[in-house]
DNA sequence: CTGAAAATACCATGGCTATGGTATGGGCGG
DNA sequence: CCGCCCATACCATAGCCATGGTATTTTCAG
């Protein structure tokens, strides 16, 4: 059960703990990066923007904890989570997203996040978590601490009805879409949305229009109301 | 009149969340008792050492939030939380412990806890928990945390949805609000909505302007999530 | 290998929304 | 009796939404 990262406890000099960051918006990976400099016990693998260049980095420099956006340019940050726990299993990998479906929660843990974290959490800061991963503990925002319990309580109580639900929920929506609902629910702009899930502003709308015409809704309150009416999205 | 819209919570002054508190530390209960009887949303349900007490009163007082700890002189506490999923299935419970082994917090969360915090933990307060309780998140400690992280990475293989229990509101729409509500989440446009309600259509937006201010929504769709996840609206 | 579906992207525009003020009358509790 | 909340109503405007059409790339099942 490895927990442990370095030797904790002695007080003295403990072995640095390395830190990949993989975070697409520039600004913020900016801050993580400089935090982690500034950070005596911390030492900058890499901070990256792109899944492609942290599997770079993955394959050929060690890694302690690794810390994750979801939504990438090229891809999910899911994938790096699977990549590290592929070449280094004794690392660790924290999700920082603004998302909190249940489907990507769980992929994400499934994948070997062992720490989730939602950016507009202001209870948990960054060192904190990084602090938290050392002493074998996992950061968490409450938010996903209440859909992971929820999950494990179907999951551990009724598993055959469960894969019933599953489809009739995947069904209609896209899993793109649903992500796009969700944000929608969540109040953002079409240009809000389109930042977080690195698309173009344009393709928003498109995802829209097709989530209008599956549940038969003309805007966004309506989408909103029938989705949730019909457990498509989590609430 | 045309549409309907449940009967609406009426009264003005947000509910209070009715607390039981069970713990066997006498000077714990008694600051834990002293901390909701001065938190103005609080209403003490009552305040036992036992398991049997906290049974009693479970069964004939309405409780919203227990509060439980483990380890009891006559018993285990989620035997008390295991009382209140079967009397009051609405009710939330969250585990206060010094315990954190893997199979005592599976236990609490199967039996029904949606939160567990350590009592040597300093990041979440008391009033905290219970306000998080309130708003639908999960109050607990990084290394329970962990905890629930390694269980669910060991034991499931597939995607769960999950069920979701109404929570009680924790704003406040005035009647004609929600009737205004309710008419935007099926759709309708302002102007719709005023012929609807026989009123002008210059008065809709102040109504939904006052909704967005009580549910801290900035439009359409995160108003009735919102609303929909505080329980302000028939779905 | 090929067609369907999903996801991506762009252009354009009428209409609706979000939000700032400001104001009147009714009802209810201190 | 006075203040506060609710419900009503109007004006104005920047900005966002809804929706039309069109098109490329990727993915996946047949």
């Amino acid at each position: 059960m490895a927990i442990n990262i370095g030797e904790p406890t002695e007080d003295g000099a403990s072995v640095p703990v390395r830190v990949l960051v993989l975070e697409d918006s520039q600004p913020l990976l900016d801050r993580f990066a400089r935090i982690i400099e500034t950070w005596p016990q911390g030492q900058l693998s890499g901070a990256v923007s792109s899944v492609a260049a942290a599997r770079r980095i993955i394959e050929t420099n060690p890694i302690d904890i690794l810390v994750a956006d979801l939504n990438l340019p090229d891809g999910n940050g899911i994938e790096a989570i699977s990549a590290l726990r592929v070449s280094q299993p004794e690392a660790h990998a924290v999700v920082i997203s603004v998302l909190s479906d249940g489907a990507t929660v769980l992929k994400a843990i499934q994948a070997g996040a062992c720490g989730y974290v939602l950016k507009d959490d202001t209870s948990i800061d960054f060192i904190n978590a990084l602090s938290m991963i050392r002493e074998g503990k996992s950061p968490m925002s409450a938010a996903i601490a209440r859909q992971i319990i929820e999950n494990l309580q179907t999951v551990t109580t009724d598993v055959p009805v469960q894969e019933h639900l599953v489809e009739e929920s995947t069904a209609s929506l896209t899993p793109r879409e649903q992500e796009v609902l969700t944000a929608i629910a969540r109040g953002f702009t079409y240009r809000e949305v389109a930042d977080i899930l690195n698309i173009s502003a344009q393709t928003v709308p498109v995802h829209v229009r097709n989530i209008y015409r599956k549940l038969d809704a003309g805007n966004r309150s309506e989408a909103v109301y029938e989705a949730t009416r019909q457990g498509l999205i989590e609430i």
